[in-house]
DNA sequence: CTCTATCTATAAAT
DNA sequence: ATTTATAGATAGAG
């Protein structure tokens, strides 16, 4: 919202996403709060950025919120943190961790280029498909960081003017003086 | 919002407001999702109606989620030794587990052509040096998978003859006697 | 932080 | 459920 439409995707953890995280953290208190006091609901939010901080917001006490979550998710999808229980708990998320680092291991692998016998020949064509797309937008991506860096040199004036090979080619002779130059790519 | 104004107080349980309530959740949860993708944050939020029906969403576990919670908040706490170790063991351990799965899927992601913006030139170079010896592999395990499949007919006895393109194109008539074939790609 | 143009959510009506 | 008018949220700028 705002001055421009926001994709919602993963955005580049800049200064101004900072902002805007905190913006909309605020916006979803807010709102969870009005939706609190208007229909007399138990809201509790629980927020962690992916620096690991927490955020949370409740109209009445979190904690008991939570328990009464527990009560009704059947007995004990909560664990207590009952040593016992803590400790199975936590192992069963360490698997889950350890899970889904296997699955990205995989998915690594295959852009990769290994293992990929594993792959039905369907699969293998849309994973040929996707590193094309991807090399496609390194390539732009490239072709972009080049383009700053010329802008960046005639800034600073180290270079006078932009010499195409073919130019070069034909030689200097009805140029212009020149002092340094660099070859267009 | 919309038509009116929405004074923020506790309103009347009409059939209108039935539908406000809901509207209002799904925004909310709308929300919250959003700010998990966008920020990559770890989302839980928990809603009961003044008539105690619950209703909640989290972009991962809702229970890890709270775990995740009441890990932090129970520092405030003077749990017994052995809870306090179990505890932070599996905490440093779910940490290191969670680093290594953002590393992976930075990876993954660059992989896939997004986020390059946070890469140098040399990464990017190197990037594309990798993705192209990927479509290389690739390329080559496909044709291998293919020929694999023209020697399951062979063997099937579908195929007699195998037949290259330029052989078509020169002619049959100086050829054996064709039943099947199929055209060498 | 404040401002504001622009986008989104939603109250009310259909 | 779908539409519409309006209040609200917020991205980007200052």
């Amino acid at each position: 919202m705002g001055r421009g439409k926001t994709e919602i995707k993963r955005i580049e953890n800049t200064r101004n996403s900072q902002v805007s995280f905190c913006k909309r953290r605020n916006g979803l208190k807010k709102k969870a709060n009005e939706l609190s006091i208007l229909y007399e609901a138990e809201v509790a939010l629980i927020v962690f950025c992916s620096r690991g901080r927490l955020f949370e917001y409740s109209n009445s006490n979190i904690s008991s919120t939570i328990e009464r979550l527990k009560r009704i998710s059947d007995n004990s999808v909560t664990p207590d943190l009952d040593k016992v229980f803590a400790t199975f708990y936590y192992q069963e998320e360490s698997a889950k961790l350890r899970q889904q680092i296997q699955m990205l291991e995989t998915s690594n692998r295959h852009l990769l280029g290994d293992s990929l016998s594993t792959l039905t020949a369907k699969e293998l064509e849309e994973l040929n498909k996707k590193l094309k797309g991807s090399l496609k937008r390194i390539r732009s991506k490239k072709h972009e960081m080049l383009q700053a860096e010329i802008e960046q040199f005639y800034r600073r004036g180290r270079i006078t003017y932009l010499i195409s090979s073919e130019h070069l080619r034909r030689g200097l002779q009805s140029s212009p003086p020149y002092k340094n130059f660099v070859l267009e790519i």
